[in-house]
RNA sequence: GGGGACGUGGUGCAGCCUGGUUAGCAUGCCGGUCUGUCACACCGGUGGUCGCGAGUUCGAGCCUCGUCGUCCCCGCCA
């Protein structure tokens, strides 16, 4: 076998006039019939080989298609000057070849590895040769760096990385388990984990204060494109420290991240009320790369004068101001007001134009010119209702319009903190309240004591981490004693009987001295996404699953043997669902 | 659980609204010409159960219903 010495980053202008071996596969072959050109990639790059007539390496190289596998032996010379190619890395030389062995021929393939484009479940059967796609392969170098580099910034604080186990018991609260029968214990059920949340906690206790893992989730819940039902957390946990101990390593963290594998500075991460990312922006994941803030006009007075757009009990009245553009239209306006009305809310437009407002509610606002703070050619969207609901609906709008007109600056990174998330929400199919994190957040005892009544009103010690507008990670204060988490969980609905049940072990080790804690956990695959820009999972996970949760190169779930059920003492309703 | 989009040679797409001759284009693949290409070019050729099933019709890639799959979204995701 023709072995390389050299990887095809590693051919430059100094190995001129020396002999070399590479390996790699066929990317393509350009035949000008007495003269063959043929391109051989590796992971590290693509080099131009070159094969004269009338040499046995040019009969062989006859043969050669897409995909196949090569040994090469040759010399490296640099191109005429006039066939440079300045758009490959080594395009300043090529190899005039030898020798040529066919390490391994290929059928042509189902789908195109130089081009980033073709139908995704295609591409997904045959993910081994997608994962070849130059794009695919640095999402995957990044990924692989970004995870050294936080082993590196982590060790270096005295951070543990160890690991927690995938068969675990099934918790009530939160996302539904995947869960994986015994053999041994027939009837009884091992459970994935959704985070390693109570292990980092034990680990705390035990008295590993600094704690970390690359850790895979499970959670078999409906997917999106930006989740996946197995994906990979930085977990973090830490013992006396507070939320602003946290906040600062996980931040550091983070800005070191983005210095060291994408050589950029994205500065200290600012922090934001949750109350106020709902105010101003309508969502607690809040895109700050740019403008267009709620304005609240409820209180102002001339509120009132606002007609069918006035606040009526209880009701709020808001506005985004969009800037100047020629993108959105009247029509994509009134498809506003429509949407507006089925979630029942009432919504208005208008076009400033100087001295006058054009639009849907232009004739209301032209007495309110000085009223309305709104710039030339500038639009303004008034919505009332709700408060909840019109925060939310103008949210949704304000990024939906700043990506429609193109005012979102790309290759740009805002990062922020959420910090004091509501310890409860009220969860209508249960009719119950429930943990909004989960139920091991320390919530703030003031809240506690002076609003014992009002659940939705206490706030908790948890924290968001979000960069343009995604959930990066979520972390909090733990609560650290029995009696403040025996607490929570009867808030919650649970039982004192079902909690010893599901939690007496984790209950009782609150007993034997456990620290003060708090920690982090930051989605990998979402970070990553952000970071090389984009917006399906699926392309920075190398064996990713399809949105019903299948992978198609395995196709997986699939059933087992009447065998392997029955040693599991398992015996299924229907075949099909 | 719900909504929307899509499914046509190996691959990517057009054709569907308005049913009617041989399903078109690009690319790939095969063959030919070609010694400086770099998505090589040019010439010729190969390749299709139009996802699957039913219905309407004299006639369905096209219309209707169902079903399967992919993608996006809502619910859901502590």
């Amino acid at each position: 076998m023709l072995k390389r010495n050299y990887r095809l980053h590693e051919l430059n202008e100094s190995l001129i006039d020396k002999t070399v071996i590479i390996n790699g596969w066929v990317d393509r072959v350009r035949n000008l019939g007495g003269i063959i050109f043929v391109w051989v990639r590796d992971r590290y790059g693509i080099v131009q080989v070159l094969f004269e007539p009338e040499t046995p390496a040019y009969e062989i190289a006859k043969k050669l298609s897409g995909e196949y596998v090569v040994g090469i032996e040759g010399i490296v010379r640099e191109r005429p000057k006039d066939a440079q190619n300045v758009d490959l890395a080594s395009g300043n030389i090529e190899i005039l070849a030898k020798k040529i062995e066919i390490l391994a021929e290929s059928k042509t393939p189902p789908i195109y590895t130089n081009r980033d484009e073709g139908s995704e479940d295609v591409r997904l059967k045959y993910r081994y040769l997608d994962l070849r796609r130059r794009t695919l392969q640095s999402n995957l170098i990044f990924r692989h760096k970004l995870v050294q580099k936080t082993r590196e910034y982590l060790d270096s604080l005295d951070f543990l990385e160890i690991e927690t186990p995938y068969l675990m018991k099934s918790t009530p609260e939160g996302a539904r388990n995947f869960i994986v029968p015994s053999r041994i214990k027939r009837g009884t059920f091992y459970a994935l984990p959704q985070s390693p949340q109570i292990f980092k906690q034990l680990l705390m206790i035990a008295g590993f204060d600094r704690y970390y893992q690359i850790a895979r989730c499970f959670r078999d819940e409906d997917l999106r494109a930006d989740r996946q039902p197995e994906f990979t957390q930085i977990d973090l946990e830490m013992s006396f420290v507070d939320q602003e101990d946290v906040q600062e390593t996980v931040g550091n963290l983070v800005k070191y991240l983005f210095k060291s594998v994408l050589g950029k500075d994205i500065g200290d991460v600012p922090s934001m009320q949750y109350q106020t990312a709902m105010e101003l922006y309508g969502s607690d994941k809040p895109d700050l790369r740019f403008e267009m803030k709620m304005e609240n006009l409820t209180s102002k007075p001339f509120a009132s004068k606002l007609d069918f757009l006035s606040p009526r009990d209880g009701e709020e009245t808001k506005m985004i101001v969009v800037p100047k553009n020629d993108v959105l239209s009247r029509k994509d306006l009134d498809a506003y007001s429509e949407s507006a009305k089925s979630s029942n809310l009432r919504l208005g437009w208008a076009k400033f134009h100087g001295t006058n407002f054009t639009g849907s509610v232009g004739k209301l606002l032209s007495g309110l010119t000085s009223d309305v703070k709104v710039g030339e050619d500038e639009t303004v969207i008034l919505c009332v209702g709700k408060k909840h609901e019109v925060s939310t609906f103008l949210g949704k709008a304000r990024v939906e319009i700043a990506n429609k007109i193109g005012i979102i600056p790309q290759n740009t990174f805002k990062a922020l903190w959420i910090n004091d998330f509501p310890m409860f929400e009220w969860n209508e199919e249960d009719k119950r309240f429930q943990a909004q994190h989960h139920p091991f957040t320390m919530p703030y005892l003031e809240d506690l004591e002076s609003k014992p009544d009002d659940l939705s009103k206490i706030r908790a010690h948890s924290y968001d981490l979000v960069i343009n507008g995604w959930e990066m990670g979520s972390g909090s204060v733990r609560i650290h004693t029995r009696e403040l988490q025996e607490r929570v969980f009867k808030l919650i609905g649970i039982t004192e009987e079902e909690a010893k049940k599901r939690f007496g072990f984790f209950l009782e080790a609150f007993e034997y001295g456990a620290p003060p804690h708090a920690g982090f956990a930051i989605g990998v695959d979402r970070l990553v996404s952000v970071m090389v820009g984009v917006t399906s999972l699926r392309d920075v996970v190398a064996f990713p699953k399809t949105a019903s949760g299948t992978d198609l190169m395995m196709d997986t779930p699939s059933e087992v043997s009447e065998d392997q059920l029955k040693e599991l003492g398992i015996k299924l309703e229907d075949h099909r669902s």
